[in-house]
Order: structure tokens, then C-alpha cells, then sequence
DNA sequence: CTTGTCTATGCAACGAGTTGCATAGCAGGA
DNA sequence: TCCTGCTATGCAACTCGTTGCATAGACAAG
């Protein structure tokens, strides 16, 4: 299970609560791994548990405590077994193509402004991660020469920044074919 | 939950048994939407139990006999209904991803085989989906003028190929990354 | 002064997905 | 002959992930 190695990978870059924990999974680590809150915080209990992490109270004025949480000893050598194991290459799970498959037996049309929508989506995501690549990376306020870390997080943000163009692309030529056909044929229903 | 309603595309393109249905599962549909035997053939029978799907026993010489599925009309009907809903634009589970952030507190260079791996499996699908793009849509043998539902499984293989080439130049830039920093760069540990 | 929002954590229930195992006949190779 | 593998279906147990709800103090807007 990789929400367990995401969390430690994620408290090894910086350490912090699970509230925040799961602000950063709706950020940059979110982008290649989604989590919700309640997820998060059962699997920092498990980690706690076993011994994988460090919980530190720290008190707030204003606010409840939050709980600190950062790697502990054993909660590296896990992530470095994992490591060293090899993963399955993943599969995808698009809704969208399923719909695009089954608009054949509807109204091929109708599907148009569902796909403008999600369009609209990874485009803003795009200029998200252009953003935040400028800002961290290849800007003037970037630190000159990166480290290893900083090499890494770039060579994955540039992975979502690739796979945010090629869909967007991808869905040009969507509302195109979709476009196409609606006109000419008929609904098949 | 759209599996159900890849199984109701899949059903409508053509009947078939569970079998032959997880068989497609690991090919066509199965790029866009994995599933395994089980989860099919306990959604098989929870839509035939609700109406969904209408079975055929086919007796088979050799063979036990199969249960062939089709599409009844409430089971049309609730694919038109979920046709028109919007769905959530998808986000990425790419375990890949967490470990090439997670190298940066390990050794980078230990991961660049784990990578070519994985670059191979995208490059042998990607060879997949070509081959089949040539048989089905743009070689000799192909029908020539393509109806709607052909354009449409098109247009999604296009995807998949898209999504295919896009991963193995990402993975090829990953590892002159990986390679780049693994030379002057001590590991991290 | 009440309503809504933000930080911060968590329980309970459910549904989705995975893994291991079982059955059963037939075909082909060692 | 025995073992493996393919077609064909399914149960049981488990983990993973989602949804709804609850608490509780601080702060801002109406």
C-alpha cells in the first residue's frame, strides 16, 4: 500500500500534522496520490502504533494542539525496503473514456460539455503546476543549484506538467471527433 | 461506481460471459478501467439480481456452460442516466511518482532499474495499442467509413496511446535525472 | 448575537477492490 | 500417468477508500 510510503516520504520532506499532512495531499503530493483526512489520519494512528513515526504535541495559542508527527528509524527502513521492492506499473481508472466508449449508445453530442468541463480542469491544473514549477524551480526566487530532493520533486512536477498537456490535448481531439460525428450520424438509440 | 457502467459499454459493444468479459478486461477496456474476475462476477450478479442485465445459459461442448450477459432496457437506461451526470475529473495513484520522491532519502541511483522496468511496460503498450490501431482503424482491413461507436473507440485509443508516449518520454527524462545526480550526489542517508 | 468558516482531530458505517482458495472437465506435454 | 494450464464460476475474508457525522475553540461578517 502506497498511502502508508506517500506519509513518510511526505514527513521525511517536512514533518507536520495530519491536518496538514492532508492540506499537502490536496498539493503536490496529492497530485500523483490522493488522500482524504479521515484516510490519513487512521494511517498516522496505524504508523504511531507500530513505531514507524514521532508524535509531538504541540500547543497553539488560539487553537487545539496539533500533533507533530515525523519519521522515526524504523519508519525509514521501511520506506527504503519499499524502495528497493518493485511496484506494479499502474493502471488507469478513467471514468471519462468509459463515457466516451458508451456516448455511442446515447446522444454523442450531449457528452460535449462534459468533456469541455474536464478540459477546463486539467487546464487549470496545467497552469497550477507552471506556476508552481516557476516558483520553485526554473524562476528567479528558485535556490540556484538544486539538490538531490529538489531535482527529484522537479522531474515528478514535470511528469504531472506532461500528463496535464497531453490530456488536455487529448480532449481537443475528443470534442473534435465528438463534434464531427454529431453532426453527420444520428444518436444510435 | 463506474464499473458497472463499464460493464454495461462493454455488454452493449458485445454479450458475452463474466469469462470473456475479464478477458476484455485485461485488453480494450481494461486500459481505461481495470477489474478482476471476482469484482465482475459479483457485479454481474448484482445487476442481473436488480434487472440490469438479462442472462442466457449457452451450453458449450468440452466446456461447463456459460452464463451469457446482455443489456436489458433498465440497464440502457441507467447508463443514459449516468451518461448525463458529470463525473469527477480523475486523479492520479502513480506509485512511481512516490518513490522517485522518496529516492532523495535513499540511494537515486538504486531506483533507475525499478524505472527502466516500468519505462518497458509502457513502451511494450504502447507498441500494443499501435498494433491494435492499425488492425482496427487505420490499416487496410479496417472498415472504411467508421461509424460512430468505431470513431469513439478511436478517439479513446488515441488516449491511451497519448497517455503511453507521454509516460515513456517522461520516464526517459526521469532517468537522465536519475543518472545526472546519482554521479556527483552522495546518497542523502 | 448568530451564523459561517477555519484549524484540528476523530468515530462509525459502508462500499469498492484484492487475495486466497475451491470446483470441475478437458487438452497437451514430460 | 501425472502435472500443468485453460475455460468457467464462485465464496470468504480482508484491506482500502469514501461519506456522514461529531467535537471544539477562534475569528470574521452580517
Amino acid at each position: 500500500m502506497a498511502l502508508d510510503h506517500a506519509i513518510l516520504v511526505s514527513l521525511l520532506e517536512q514533518p507536520g500534522s495530519g491536518y496538514e499532512l492532508a492540506r499537502r495531499f490536496e498539493r503536490s503530493i496529492g497530485y500523483f496520490w490522493t488522500a482524504t483526512h479521515q484516510q490519513i489520519y487512521r494511517v498516522l494512528a496505524r504508523m504511531e502504533r507500530d513505531g514507524l513515526l514521532a508524535v509531538r504535541a504541540v500547543p497553539q495559542q488560539g487553537r487545539p494542539d496539533k500533533k507533530e508527527y515525523s519519521v522515526a528509524a524504523p519508519g525509514r527502513a521501511a520506506l527504503a525496503r519499499w524502495l528497493h521492492e518493485p511496484v506494479e506499473p499502474e493502471s488507469l481508472r478513467h471514468d471519462l473514456a468509459v463515457k466516451i466508449r458508451g456516448a455511442a449508445f446515447d446522444d454523442p453530442a450531449a457528452l460535449i460539455g462534459e468533456v469541455e468541463r474536464h478540459r477546463q480542469v486539467h487546464s487549470d491544473r496545467l497552469a497550477h503546476y507552471l506556476a508552481g514549477e516557476h516558483r520553485d524551480f526554473t524562476g528567479p526566487d528558485a535556490p540556484a543549484p538544486l539538490d538531490a530532493g529538489q531535482e527529484l520533486q522537479h522531474a515528478v512536477l514535470r511528469g504531472g506538467i506532461a500528463y496535464e498537456r497531453m490530456t488536455v490535448a487529448w480532449l481537443d481531439d475528443v470534442l473534435a471527433t465528438l463534434r464531427r460525428i454529431g453532426g453527420p450520424s444520428a444518436p444510435d438509440a
